[in-house]
This record gives structure tokens, sequence and C-alpha cells, in this order.
DNA sequence: TGCGTTAAGTGAAGGGCGATAGGTTAGCGC
DNA sequence: GCGCTAACCTATCGCCCTTCACTTAACGCA
């Protein structure tokens, strides 16, 4: 048996094979497309996060297709995995929105975010994987610069961070060079997390507040240097 | 044509489908573990640190051997690839040390630490990625809590922050929970900087050593709570 | 009602992968 | 020179992604 694939397959015969499928009418190709992504995310989820194990063949079963079905809406694998995963990274997104609403204090706020975030990672592995941990070859051409640098969740936690400075709640300074160091960090918590998931760590909403604490402290001071 | 791998194949013929090898004599059969892990690292680096683009066929070929004789000395895959990766793991723990051994300053020494650990992920992508952000299944039996958590490395950064303590550069504190926000914290740079190499990050030594002055600085506080 | 057009979906195959079962050959002591 | 066995190979299974050429069914229209 191949092994290394933990073989999560008895979760349920509910997906598998789904035999037949009545063609869509006319102008309404794009249906296919919906139940494509839905089943891979489902089959996503089911295998635990782990994109290998999602097989084309597995998709086009579950949902009652032939494998080349699946390549008259996406370019390849990649591109439909990453489609399935588009909608998660606009969740996080509204997630960290909804945290960071639940205070008026900067500060406080900044840290829910945080929390938010770690949370998110750890609630969703396979999609947080394959969005920020995955190989650079791997992401589709579209997911670059514009896609992060430019996205509504990055730009957030910069205006995040710049209502801090404008409050006064932290020490001046480049909002973004801050944004990137915080993300990071973050980022740490929740990758470590999700890759060494077997290791004794501590409650991760206690690691995030840790975290945020630290960092505050020290964004209060000078943070000197340019 | 399989996209998706970047096909880094023209790098060097040097190394692809060498045709003989004599057979090892007689008590000598650990011979070839060793050719084959050497051809399995110039492989890794060839292919840009993507063990997926790494193919027990293709080391077979470069050893000059059939893909059978690789399984007389590695279980699967995936132990090959983590046999590779321990020799770097060995190498991450003498860089932090030898870069630590820059100061007598406990915080300077810390600093300095941070440093090199994003320095040795930047310049060793490959191995990074698959020892520190690998899926959990992934990695094979041996590979975990006493390989990590009572590893060289990271009791090494736990003395280096007792000693931080000790020397009063930093608040008292549980320095194991100290030690994992700075693992996670240089993680999350170095992490981020091989996912997403295609961003405009800044410089990946300007970037530690923000993070690592905004930590201190910030531990340096109460950083308050149990 | 019937028919051409074309979108929607298949069948079959190419090429590559990890892994295994069972056979073969070459080194070495005697 | 001969047998034993470590060292290695041949052949194959089953899976994967992807593509090309082909078929079938929906629909406007006469």
């Amino acid at each position: 048996m191949t092994e290394g694939t933990v073989d999560v397959t008895a979760t349920g015969d509910d997906v598998a094979v789904r035999p037949p499928r009545r063609r869509a009418p006319r102008g309404q190709g794009e249906l296919l497309r919906d139940e494509i992504l839905e089943a891979t995310e489902r089959l996503l989820l089911d295998s635990g996060g782990d994109e290998a194990a999602v097989s084309i063949r597995g998709v086009a079963d579950a949902v009652g297709v032939t494998p080349p079905s699946i390549y008259l809406h996406f370019a390849d694998k990649n591109e439909l995995i990453f489609a399935v995963c588009e909608k998660h990274f606009a969740e996080l997104d509204r997630r960290l929105q909804e945290a960071a609403a639940g205070s008026d204090d900067p500060l406080e706020s900044l840290r829910l975010r945080g929390r938010a975030y770690v949370r998110f990672g750890v609630e969703h592995p396979g999609p947080y994987r394959i969005l920020f941990m995955s190989k650079p070859a791997m992401a589709p051409e579209w997911w670059t610069h514009e896609r992060i640098q430019e996205s509504a969740s990055f730009m957030h936690l910069v205006e995040a961070v710049q209502g801090c400075i404008d409050a006064g709640a932290i020490a001046s300074g480049d909002p973004i060079r801050i944004s990137v160091a915080v993300w990071a960090a973050v980022h740490g918590i929740t990758s470590l997390l999700i890759s060494k998931s077997v290791l004794p760590w501590p409650d991760p909403d206690e690691l995030s507040s840790f975290m945020c604490d630290v960092l505050i402290d020290g964004l209060r001071e000078a943070a000197a240097h340019s």
C-alpha cells in the first residue's frame, strides 16, 4: 500500500463514485465547475488538507464525470486546488475584520486580529498550507503580487497598524514593515502548529496572545533604527 | 508537458543516467547508501528544493542502479528525503552556535542567532521546507518529539534565552515559552520568504534584525501574564 | 416534426510515478 | 572450483496527470 498518505478514505463513502450525472443544459456548462469545486473542497477536507491525496480522478468520480471534463474548467490540478482555496482566503479576511471589530482600542483590536489569524490557520490547515506554505512554483500565474500584497487582508492589517501609530499606542515607523513583522510572527506560530502538530505545543490562543503582547510591548518602544 | 514543476533538468547532464556501476564488494553494501544520499542531495538542490521533482527513478539513474535497489536502504521515498535533510539539520545548529558565539552580550548573541536562522533557511530553502514546513504525515516515524524538542538546536535556544534572563536583560518567565515564541517569529519570516519568494520582501537580514529588536524590547518588559 | 450546429462530455492512451515479488549474479571463504 | 549469500535486477502492478480525437445530447429553426 502507498503509505505516507494517511488513508482517510474510510471517512465515508457518501462521496465516492456517484455514478450518473445528467448533462448540463446548453448554456450552463459552468454548472459543472461549481460541482467540481464543491467536490474538491469536500475531498480536500476529508484528506486532512493533503492536496496530494486529492486526485483529479477522485474529484471526477465524486462529481459523476470523467477526468477530462475537469480540464474544461481548470487548466491543471494546481489551478483547481488554488481555486478552492480562494474562498477561504476571502473568509480569512472576513474573520479577521470581524475579530478586529471586537474592540475599540487599537492595540486590543490588533491582538484580537492576531489571535483570529492563528485560530483560522489551525482550523483550516489544508487551505492555509496551500495558500501560505506552498512552493512558489506551485501557485498559478495570477497568484502573485497583487493577490497578497494588495489583498484586502494585508491592507486591513496595514490600516490597523497605522491606527495604532495614529493613536500613539506604538512608536511611529513604516507601517508596512511593521505589518510584515506582525504577519510573519503570527504566521510563524500558525505554520509550526500545522506542520509540527504532533509536538506538545501550548494552546494556540495562549501562544498568539503571548506573541502579540510581546510584539506590542516591543513596538511601543522606539524599536529604533531607520 | 507536466507543468508546475519548473523543469530545471537543464542545469547539467553531468548527473543524469550514469550508466554502469560495479557491484559493491561483499560486506560493503552500505556504500550504495552513501551514493544514493549524495545523488539525492544533488538532485534536490538542482530541483530548487522541490522534493516532488526528485524521483526514485531519477536517483537510481543518477547512481547507476535500478529503482528497487533504493529500497534496500530506505523504506520509502520520504525516509530518503528526510535522511538527506538530517545533515542540514545538524548544520543548522552548528551555524546558530557559531553565530551566537559572535558576541558576549546575551541579547546581541540572541539577535545574531535569529539572523543566522533566517539566513540559513533562505540559503537552504529545500531542506528547510522539508524539515520545518512539511505535512506531519510526511515525516517518518522517528522524526517526532525527541527529534526537535530535545534537539540540540532547540535546547541551545532555550539556554540562550535563559542566559538573557539570568543576565537580567529580559524579564523572567518560562524560558521554553519564550523560546517557542522566538522560534516561531524567525520561522515565520523564513517561511514567508521561502514560500512567497516572488513578493518584494525587505532584505532578510534587515527583517530578522527588526523582528529580534522588537521581540527583545518586548521581552524586556514584563510581558505580563502567567 | 425533423435536422443541423455546437456545447458538453467520453474513451483510449501516453508517459511518469512509487512500490513489490521473485529471480539472478558476483564476491568470497573454504 | 564450488556453494552460499549479499547485492542487485527484471518485470510488473496500480496509481497519477494530462491530451487528442471522438461522440452525444440540447436547442434554435424551418
